[in-house]
DNA sequence: TAAACTAATTATAATGATTATAAAGAAGTA
DNA sequence: TACTTCTTTATAATCATTATAATTAGTTTA
């Protein structure tokens, strides 16, 4: 399945003319098979002893083309770097507060919460962004072990 | 109003065991009577002529300070810097896509959608962060006028 | 009030993510 | 093949944020 994923973006890409480099292939297929959500030097070193001489520029440009492209989509939290996401059907991001991970559930879109917010601000609305932060059951355990 | 703010925010930090010093209390200030959600620099720009021998160290300081006291809350966004916000009551930001204007906006919390994560995921839920994006009336009739 | 202790500020340097630039290389096209 | 354009690489630059050490200011206690 992820397979066909990977296979969909390479069309996609090229539909809207950009060109497929060993490069692209290569990130994005560590994006799709990582379950993770990886910083651009998580791609950068994962794939360095595939392209040894490929630059972290690289990662960078071709994360921002596949931005454009809306295949990929940035997560920007509180701390240093950017995480990436090949963006799949619609779900939602729940972020550990101890350990960082990072583990997707799915909602029903908030549609009526864009409405209201369209009602009250009369902005039009594009989209939204929603995440939940909490404790994952591996750091709720260690707490408790703790005590 | 914004008067009877600042005083429960001094109390606040000085029941916490924080000392008001004069920077602490013009950022606090400036961030209170800011319609905007400025940023560290922004700020210390704001206050250069009163403060002539500020630190950009000493925003960066005591701003994480009132987050770790929860009277601000951090904004990070794709853009290099973050912004901050002081905390009212519950609101939510709107943001335009062309100008980057930030609005506040109330809604009810997303306790169920909290709950759905929590049932879902396993984690203990702390909290959660929610954006609107779209366009704001003015850029509308800009590009409206631009037909 | 003065001395003593602690916290806060300042100035500066360091870090680290991201972006810009220019040269070299690869892909696509005529 | 020659030409054009896009992409990659290598490197340097930028810029937000943090760390450090010395100085200063608040607070407490005698």
């Amino acid at each position: 399945m992820s397979g066909a994923m990977l296979k969909d973006a390479l069309v996609t890409l090229k539909e809207s003319g950009v060109r497929i480099t060993p490069q692209r292939h290569a990130i994005l297929e560590f994006l799709i098979s990582s379950e993770s959500h990886p910083t651009a030097d998580e791609i950068y070193k994962a794939l360095e002893s595939d392209f040894p001489n490929m630059s972290v520029a690289t990662v960078y440009n071709n994360l921002r083309v596949f931005r454009n492209s809306g295949l990929v989509k940035e997560l920007t939290y509180g701390d240093a770097s950017s995480r990436f996401d090949f963006v799949t059907h619609d779900h939602y991001h729940i972020i550990c507060d101890e350990c960082g991970s990072i583990v997707d559930f799915h909602h029903p879109g908030l549609e009526e919460v864009e409405r209201l917010a369209s009602y009250v601000t009369g902005f039009k609305v594009n989209s939204h962004r929603l995440e939940v932060y909490g404790v994952c059951p591996t750091c709720e355990k260690q707490a408790s072990k703790a005590n």
